[in-house]
DNA sequence: CCATAACTTAACCAAACGGTTGACTATTTC
DNA sequence: GAAATAGTCAACCGTTTGGTTAAGTTATGG
């Protein structure tokens, strides 16, 4: 059981998805997906000053989708999978409605066509 | 095969995630998730006038998560699940790295205590 | 045909966003 | 200890967002 913990500790989920609506912070979760990374390294792929990175990060932070932890004079951030989990959850309870909704529909079909 | 067509013909997968990213927004495709709906149906438990409801649900058929379609002069509204499957997708692939991830932090831990 | 219902569009507004620079705090390095 | 590195914070600025009203369009109903 991956997603037990529903506690609500993390932020809502629209701004969940709201943090993953922007081209940046979401280079800066693929980036992290891949482990974690300080805010430098976040920042250098993007073209864009350190402070402008930072906010990013700190949009991420308050969304629960990672934690920045320091380490001497840099700060590491890593993915917090909870809010991930939480964005999927919420999208799959409607693609899996769909689903059911689509197979429905091509079951109705084929009866349609023996008829 | 339920996610053949990722032919890109919707918006970009950043633009899906900001659309849903607004709770008001978010209360459209829940009760659009139930089946179609006019826009009035959309606006009305949402506390704002027909022409904000309108402004919201143009964010969310640029973003291709719903169609309108007009049926006399109502416009019926009817979720796209193609944008909602690729935003389910585009977590998932995260969310499936982060889960093989914490088994293999699991499994070191067990090991770990073995020794 | 006229009134009204259902929308959309345009103009407008305050607040939030995405970015900048500059000053400041820690920390490492020489 | 001085200089450089890593990052944050505050102030600022132009653009976008989320909402409003007012006007216009199109379809329905009496």
């Amino acid at each position: 059981m991956t997603l037990n913990h529903m506690v609500d500790e993390g932020a809502r989920i629209d701004s969940v998805f709201r943090a993953l609506g922007d081209p940046s912070r979401l280079s800066m979760v693929e980036r992290l997906s891949h482990g974690p990374a300080t805010v430098s390294e976040l920042a250098e792929p993007l073209d864009m000053s350190l402070a402008g990175a930072s906010k990013h990060v700190g949009v991420l932070e308050t969304a629960g989708l990672l934690v920045r932890k320091k380490r001497g004079r840099e700060r590491v951030c890593e993915l917090q999978p909870k809010a991930l989990f939480a964005a999927r959850d919420w999208v799959q309870r409607y693609t899996v409605f769909w689903n059911e909704r689509l197979d429905a529909l091509g079951k109705a079909l084929r009866e349609d066509g023996d008829e």
